[in-house]
DNA sequence: TTCTTTGCAAAGCTTTTGCATCTCG
DNA sequence: CGAGATGCAAAAGCTTTGCAAAGAA
C-alpha cells in the first residue's frame, strides 16, 4: 500500500512539505525493522534531510494521521508515543527489552479469548493492547558470548 | 494480606510517616472497587487526610514501593502511570472507557499462547501488559436510557 | 551521631497551544 | 484571495533531581 499527494486531499489535508515528508519517512520505516517511529525520531530524521520543520508540526501532522487512520499511535512502557503505518490488520507487538526490536504477531485464539472475557465481564470491547517483553535469541546469544 | 511497619524494615525502608500513609492509602483502596490510583491520586488524598506530604516524596515512595515488589505500577491508556498493591499473582485488566471502571482477570489459555508465541519468534519472554478497553454494562445502559 | 528521608523549588521531558506568517488550492 | 498549515516560543502536564533541614535507628 502506497500513500501519496491524493491520499492527504481525500482525508481534507492540504498537500504540504511537511505532511508528505513524514509520510514518506513512515512508508520507508515500514520497510525496515524499524517500523516504530517516537515524534522525536521523526523530527530528527526531518531535521538531517536538511528540512525545517518545527517539533510542533510534527506532534500536529502525526495526531492527523492517527485521526485519520494512517498512522497507529502505541505507548508500550516508555515514556513517549510511537507511530507505525496503520495497516488494516490489526496485530499485538512483542519487544525485546535489550535492544529494542519489535516483532508483531496476530493470534486468533487470544483475540476469541478477549471477546469471551469481556463477555463474561458484560463489556462491549473497543480495542485493546496486549505486549510482551522479553529477550530476543540474538540478544541471548550476545549475553552469551561474553 | 497485610503490610506494615516491619515490611517497611525488612526492605531495607525506613518506618516512616509519608510511607506508611501511602502503604495504608493502598491497602484501603485494595478493598474499594477503586484499586488504582495515580501519584497525583496518592497526593491528594494525602492532602485531605491533612498529611503534609510532597508531591516529590509521593514519586519518590511510589517508586520504592514498586522497586520492592509491594507496589506494580500500569499504563494503560492515559498520561500518567497508577499503581495497585502488587499482589503475588499476575492478572490484566479490562478498562471502561466511559466511567474508568477497571476489572482484573487471569486467562490461563492466553497466558499459555503469550508463551507458546514468545518461543515461536526465539524470544526468552518476560512480562507483558494486557489491556481490553471497552464500555461496562453500566455505562451502556446509562447511554441507552438518554 | 550517622545515614536516610523529606519538602521545596527548580529543572527535565514530552506534548500542546497561541499567534503571526506563510502557503495550498 | 482565504482557509488552513507552519514555525517559533511559551506553556502545560507529569516526573525527577538538588539541596538544606528534619528524622529514624
Amino acid at each position: 500500500m502506497k500513500y501519496d499527494q491524493s491520499d492527504l486531499k481525500s482525508l481534507g489535508l492540504k498537500a504540504t512539505a511537511p505532511r508528505l515528508r513524514i509520510l514518506a519517512l513512515f512508508q520507508k520505516a515500514a520497510l525496515t525493522e524499524k517500523r516504530h517511529l517516537t515524534a522525536d525520531e521523526v523530527f530528527s530524521q526531518l531535521r538531517e534531510e536538511g528540512e525545517d520543520v518545527g517539533l510542533a508540526t510534527v506532534y500536529r501532522v502525526l495526531t492527523q494521521f492517527e485521526v485519520a487512520g494512517l498512522l497507529r499511535r502505541h505507548h508500550f512502557d516508555t515514556e513517549s508515543a510511537s507511530y507505525e503505518l496503520g495497516e488494516p490488520e490489526h496485530h499485538d507487538h512483542l519487544v525485546c527489552l535489550q535492544c529494542g526490536k519489535i516483532e508483531e504477531f496476530v493470534d486468533v485464539d487470544i483475540e476469541r479469548r478477549q471477546q469471551e472475557i469481556a463477555s463474561r465481564f458484560g463489556f462491549t470491547l473497543d480495542h485493546h493492547t496486549l505486549c510482551l517483553y522479553g529477550i530476543c535469541k540474538e540478544c541471548r546469544e550476545k549475553n552469551a558470548a561474553k
